[in-house]
DNA sequence: CTGGATGCAAACGCTTTGCAAATAG
DNA sequence: CTATTTGCAAAGCGTTTGCATCCAG
């Protein structure tokens, strides 16, 4: 089998400097909208393909909400999960739930766990706010 | 503001049964042609909506999974979750985690909760098997 | 009768893909 | 030079919507 090498294109860089840019998680097409008004003349289909490699290669997370998919950067290798504004969509990383108990749930039925995502959508401290 | 009566068709009967009939969680688009093999000539766009209203009224709980949405017939009231076989897409309910401890990260945030997801992904027993 | 419900097909939004042109190594 | 990457536009997919028709109340 041949090997795929990695092309170093300023493209990539771009989206990854914009996607590293972003705390919070972002859309393809917002990533998009971002590139074009700082000025970088991207495809979206780029866009798509950076961002889909990036969250194969592990190097982005990504969460779906609300039907689309968003990305962000992978910080720290760990796991991490999110606690969603259902308002204005920021996001807080939350620690990881006991992993023993998932893996004693899992186990319990007899599965091997491989994955899980968490999520919790609630409302921030700034929408509460009447 | 005028009320909006319910009104009972049998296509909704139908849409119901044929949730009711799953123990899964189903997608629009199976279970619609889960109705046209049992001979209900149902259009998608009512399952779509039927669907969409039962969940609205929380009759019905859905989860999003690679995209589609699925839904289920809500027996319980209370929260659930589901261990998710990679392989075979079988599902069994699990016990929800400790409340409280959702609760207090969350708080720990600011953030109210509203509602959250949990899905673990593994291989179930049987294919596990070699 | 009357207004909610249905069915159809067209519209939608997000994402992916085919293909020719551009370009990194 | 050659294979990867890009950009564009078209296709794909699940879902929603407009509208004429249908039918429960």
């Amino acid at each position: 089998m041949v090997e795929h090498i990695e092309r170093q294109t300023k493209q990539k860089d771009a989206i990854r400097a914009a996607l590293a840019d972003c705390e919070e998680f972002i859309s393809a097409q917002d990533l998009h909208r971002k590139l074009e008004d700082e000025g970088s003349k991207i495809g979206l289909a780029t866009v798509y393909r950076q961002l889909n490699a990036l969250a194969d290669a592990g190097a982005a997370d990504t969460i779906r909400l609300d039907g689309q998919q968003l990305f962000r950067l992978c910080g720290d290798d760990g796991h991490h999960h999110h606690l969603v504004c259902k308002k204005c969509g920021r996001t807080v990383e939350i620690d990881p739930p006991s992993e023993s108990w998932l893996r004693k749930v899992a186990e319990g039925h007899g599965f091997t766990v491989e994955s899980h995502t968490l999520e919790v959508f609630g409302l921030c401290p700034e929408c509460q706010k009447p």
